[in-house]
DNA sequence: CATGAAAAAGAAGCGC
DNA sequence: GCGCTTCTTTTTCATG
């Protein structure tokens, strides 16, 4: 099969795997970065864990979050572990 | 507790977090960049799934695959699955 | 290859991967089984994320978990999140 | 508040975390007989990475497995991967 | 909504 | 012994 419907396909592809590989190289390189900027906090003392609970607090919708909270020390609440 | 101490762990907090956010947002919009190609592909009829799995393989180190490769050929062949 | 050398690793091999198997259903089965009781929760009005939680909170070292939170509160009153 | 319909969200709350908790014990336990299962494998000289993979291969259901290493071969041809 | 894939978190093993 | 990397598990997200 060498016809023009091969090439078609071949360029295709070759298209897609490409701009997807290209993609993905500055995806890894941006994860590396935030692995540095935790790496460094974590030398100056701070704790990364903590650090990521509240990036993600702060990335969720306010109402939701509080909704989430509430529910949570209610939870907490009927289990006596407030 | 409003000394400078204090200021100098809020500054460097938020110098952490907000680095952090940024780059978490640059990564989101690539991760949305790639799904685009895909769906894309989608839709001109490539298989998606088989795609990603080129992928996968193409960014894996050749020596190491063809290592792994021989491995799992030689204990499929003692099970009768080749 | 057909000697006892061989034979001894198939029957190795084999058991290997039999023992695991059968785990692998066992594990796979209990899986299943919690996520029905959650899927049950849900049925009966409570918030399967907010359940996790709690049983992830208990699952912790009393201790450690009162270090993580205060040290979250920590953070959250000098970024002004409390 | 101490009406019956907190105690019945207490005994509820109580019933499913626990029954969680317990499955969660067993899965635990079995996930450490596989684990054991490889460190003897190891010892005995196998490549345990390997052996996830096989068996990852044999819980495959066979036609779809067939499925799609014909689609896979068929990208890998295309790219000349093959 | 339920399944399946991608991302993140957590745990374990290995090296220095 | 501690960090670092790899692997496993968990959670989250998107799609049918």
């Amino acid at each position: 099969m060498t016809g023009p419907g091969h090439n078609l396909a071949l360029n295709q592809l070759e298209s897609i795997i490409q701009r997807v590989e290209r993609l993905n190289e500055d995806k890894k390189a941006i994860g590396d970065d935030i692995a540095d900027i935790f790496k460094e906090a974590n030398g100056n003392g701070f704790d990364v864990k903590t650090l990521k609970t509240v990036i993600k607090l702060r990335a969720m919708d306010p109402d939701k979050r509080a909704e989430q909270e509430v529910l949570l020390d209610t939870y907490k609440g009927v289990l006596g572990m407030s």
